[in-house]
RNA sequence: CGGAAUGUAGCGCAGCCUGGUAGCGCACCUGCUUCGGGAGCAGGGGGUCGGAGGUUCGAAUCCUCUCAUUCCGACCA
């Protein structure tokens, strides 16, 4: 390609309104343009790295069985009813009717539609196992769209759908899948965990979450020091019977403490650590208050919460539900004498303690030397709070738990029979009874992949493509572009690059070296030639790795072999 | 949805408080010079000041409403 015939629009300065550096660098590089709030439009240069991106995710998907299709953006609300989805999927769900008033939506994700289809056209077991994958538009109407691709409204998403005869064969196509993604990820030249995560608004029975680490994520990850132990901080778990000690129970008091409202006010007041407090939360679960009570120093995770009461709402209760559960202001709830009744959950971690404090849902009053048993009683103990570093690994002996941001870029679930069930997608066994069909779905997001690879791999002067998703391999800054010999040189130099099936860049523009070389830095393309009046004297050029910033004066044969071998080593599978 | 902020030339911003000729840098066009890390000089084009309504002799500026965008939070494969 010439530089001079394409259209990478660059800027020089930064866009007021991009936050993370990838969606920075892709408006500076001339990858993306804003539309609307999280609409993109994709130019050429940006389009070639997510097309090098989906090529990858076809090979790999394609080499683990799985087959390309494509379903339509817009879907029937029919199917939604069907699977209780239209109700329970909120806002994020753009709605519409058509001429006739009927409901429509547009796809934010495809397990009504493929369900759908499968269970029309799937009758037999011989049938099964099959996997079906398409890259495709989504649109999700997120409330808060921010980072450029990283969370947009409408964006490009790989998603497949498994279907098996049973459970061990939804484990088999799971297991696929996941390999798969692993070579997906590496092969993009990411560094990436991947991790047991919350199954969301998709549900299913468990999942994994492959996460590139950048300290942009938004997603706290955690991982074992000693194991392979890895989940998103929404699922990852504490270990049992930590800390659990005997201590003699001392009476319990009221003492006086006027403003003091936070565990940090209490504790200091008080003269005793965050530890010895228990934060008593009052929330709202689907219009229930429950209480929920943790040690001082930890957080709760409202996640682990609402999956363990199986709502669909949960959040923090307003002032007045407050005080009419507490009978107190906020900041002095606890959990002995409750004005109200309602549904206590202690977390895991309250079983080790004695004799500590608590509001006395009364205002400016705190409670001393509270006891689980003597003085309130609870109907168990369960993981409730979230993970913090330094944690004892839930599954090995030895580990410590260590904490990362994440940028999800993939998502694996084993779904069960969730939708076969309610859209009664079901097949003949070898028996002749009727089965339901157990199901997969696995998703990627192409552009975030992009973003989420800019993220890690930039420097001060701009992207630093991996060779194997980058749009163009090789750059040829082709210098004082009026001199012939120059001119020439360049010219075929990018022929021979042509010829040998290099993705070539020519910049053959009219622009000062200066110029030139901050463009190509800034659009990050991985290699780069330069053609210059005074080395071409010697008949030499130079090579220059983007990444490394090294440069080699070569003859220009030696260049162009060295072009080569750089990019037949990065796309070696 | 709660809180905050911003909309002035393609981009980044000043002007607004204290109403009176719409400005700067970059980008763009022309010419000359320059040519290895976003050139210099000279000349030039481009703006319904987000939109609607109001106050006023007069509104980018003050008031009301509205739309959009961004940030924090809640939310989220």
């Amino acid at each position: 390609m010439r530089y001079s015939q394409y259209f990478i629009p660059t800027v020089k300065e930064t866009p007021s309104d991009a936050e993370v550096i990838s969606h920075k660098l892709m408006l500076r590089a001339g990858m993306i343009r804003k539309l609307a709030a999280g609409i993109y439009n994709y130019l050429p240069f940006g389009l070639r790295s997510i097309r090098k991106v989906e090529a990858i995710v076809r090979e790999e998907m394609n080499r683990a069985g799985a087959i390309e299709l494509l379903m339509p953006a817009v879907q029937p609300a029919e199917l939604w009813k069907e699977s209780g989805r239209w109700e329970f999927y909120g806002k994020e769900l753009l709605r519409f009717n058509d001429r006739k008033d009927a409901e429509f939506c547009m796809g934010p994700t495809h397990e009504e539609v493929i369900t759908d289809l499968i269970r029309k056209e799937v009758r037999s077991y011989r049938q099964l196992p099959i996997n079906l994958y398409q890259i495709q538009g989504k649109f999700r109407d997120e409330i808060r769209p921010r980072f450029g691709l990283m969370r947009g409204r409408e964006f490009i998403m790989k998603d497949a759908y498994s279907f098996d005869v049973n459970e061990a064969g939804a484990d088999v196509s799971y297991e696929k899948m996941y390999k798969a993604y692993r070579r997906i990820f590496e092969r993009c030249g990411l560094k990436f965990r991947a991790v047991e995560a919350d199954t969301g608004t998709i549900g299913g029975s468990y999942s994994h979450e492959f996460m590139v680490l950048a300290d942009s994520g938004e997603d706290a990850i955690v991982s074992c020091s000693a194991c392979e132990y890895a989940a998103n901080m929404e699922k990852a778990e504490t270990r049992k019977g930590e800390g659990i000690e005997h201590a003699d129970p001392r009476p319990m008091e009221h003492v006086s403490t006027p403003g003091q409202k936070s565990i940090e006010d209490v504790a200091t007041f008080l003269g005793v650590q965050s530890t010895q407090v228990v934060k008593t939360l009052v929330l709202v679960a689907d219009g229930e208050p429950v209480v929920a009570l943790i040690r001082g120093d930890y957080d709760l995770n409202e996640i682990k919460l609402k999956n363990h009461l199986g709502c669909a709402e949960l959040e923090m209760a307003e002032d007045d539900v407050v005080v009419k559960v507490t009978g107190a202001p906020t900041g002095y709830a606890g959990p002995v004498g409750l004005a109200a009744k309602v549904k206590v959950v202690a977390d895991l971690s309250l079983e080790g303690m004695h004799n500590f404090v608590t509001g006395a849902n009364a205002a400016d009053t705190h409670l001393k030397n509270v006891n689980i048993g003597r003085d309130f009683s609870v109907s168990g103990f369960v993981d409730i709070r979230n993970v913090v570093i330094g944690d004892a690994c839930p599954r090995c002996d030895s580990g410590k738990l260590e904490i990362w941001r994440g940028i999800e870029v993939g998502h694996v679930f084993k779904l069960g029979t969730k939708y076969s069930k309610a859209l009664k997608a079901t097949f003949l066994d070898a028996d002749g009874k009727e089965q339901i069909i157990f199901m997969g779905c696995y998703g990627i997001g192409v552009g975030r992949t992009v973003a989420a690879c800019i993220e890690q791999n930039h420097d001060e002067n701009g992207i630093i493509f991996p060779i194997p998703i980058a749009p163009f391999q090789c750059i040829i800054s082709s210098l004082s572009a009026k001199e012939d010999e120059v001119k020439a040189a360049s010219e075929s130099i990018y022929q021979e690059l042509l010829g040998a099936g290099i993705e070539v860049l020519l910049d053959d523009r009219d622009e000062r070296p200066g110029f030139k070389f901050k463009d190509a830095d800034l659009i990050g393309i991985p290699l780069r030639i330069v053609v210059g009046a005074k080395a071409l004297a010697e008949g030499k050029v130079e090579l220059k790795e983007r990444r490394s910033g090294e440069v080699e004066v070569l003859p220009i044969a030696d260049a162009i072999a060295k072009v080569k071998a750089a990019v037949k080593e990065a796309l070696q599978v």
